[in-house]
DNA sequence: ACCGTTGTGAACATGAGTGTTCACCTGCTG
DNA sequence: CAGCAGGTGAACACTCATGTTCACAACGGT
């Protein structure tokens, strides 16, 4: 049940980071004095949600063998499967505030970090930064999500088009403009 | 004078989303009732930025060649300089809510729409809706502002960095992955 | 049947942001 | 000099989210 509570604040709290508590217990079906029973206060309801999406990411991640080839391609579909619950980690305002949930989204970012870096000996273009490259897959994701909540992309179709759109990017294939 | 309140009111508005008028008017050097006799109300104010930032995108928009088969790249260069002022529109909670605004928003989106879509018949891939790849136009430069902002990416990298990216992808060049 | 747990609603106090009014000061113009 | 426009700070009332407390109901285990 309170897996449900989470759930529920996550969208609530992604569709109106504005939203009070008591809407959010609302939504969830209790009263506003169990949502604070169980998390005190604002901050620890936005912290337990983060963590549950970081908790999330973690589960499919360690299904990801970093050492295969396309592991990137990999991690990208699982990712863009687990939608709201780990947008929300991108789209709430004032998270990248939290010392604590900083540390632990950097800790995430590293091992794919390294990832990247390892595969622009191989499949991944040089002349960019690791970091760049990274955030780039995150906006194709975050798109993906936004495109998907909005109902203009079908979630099937979704895995396709972020990959290749990071990847390939949005030119057509003969076309080589500027170097 | 005036102009440089709506461009403080931007800065801290972006950092910060929840700040106060108070926090707002201490920023810009002026009284907190000087900023309600100027903007009646909070809506009014981040209407204001909001509508500040479309003119802005209006001035260079203006000066861009839509005809031209460079269109894209000039349009996104010069979006690239403009920095904060208009990752405002990207970023700022809620703003898709003001029904004005948005209309504004998807009135300066359809040029740019329908020079993709004429794109698409040479340079830009067929395979992809033109409004993913204008949201994938939008999530480059919202990336570039952000690494700006965090000293992380030059100024003058941006536009190599976005339009590579977007238009080529992050594979290297040989690297053909996944039809 | 008793009791601890858990959830619930009601009520309250508090603090912050907001919008408004008013008296005062400054600088400029006629 | 008089008057006016624009800016300023202080004070006020109002709303709302928040956090807290309390008494009560439901339920399960002993």
């Amino acid at each position: 049940m309170s897996v449900h509570l989470l759930q529920t604040a996550t969208s609530v709290l992604l569709k109106d980071p504005t939203a009070s508590l008591g809407d959010v217990a609302k939504a969830a079906g209790v009263g506003r004095t169990t949502l604070h029973k169980r998390f005190p206060t604002r901050t620890d309801l936005v912290r337990a949600v983060a963590n549950d999406a970081l908790d999330l990411i973690d589960s499919v991640a360690c299904e990801v063998d970093f050492d295969s080839d396309d592991a990137l391609e990999d991690l990208m579909t699982r990712l863009v499967a687990l939608g709201p619950r780990v947008e929300f980690l991108l789209r709430f305002p004032g998270l990248e505030r939290d010392a604590e949930l900083r540390a632990r989204i950097e800790a995430m970012d590293q091992p794919v970090l390294d990832l990247i870096t390892r595969l622009q000996g191989t499949r991944l273009r040089r002349d960019l930064p690791a970091w760049w490259i990274l955030h780039t897959l995150y906006a194709g994701l975050f798109n993906a999500w936004e495109a998907i909540s909005y109902g203009r992309l079908a979630p099937l179709d979704a895995p396709r088009f972020v990959l290749t759109t990071v990847f390939e990017g949005v030119a057509s294939a003969g076309a080589t403009d500027r170097t």
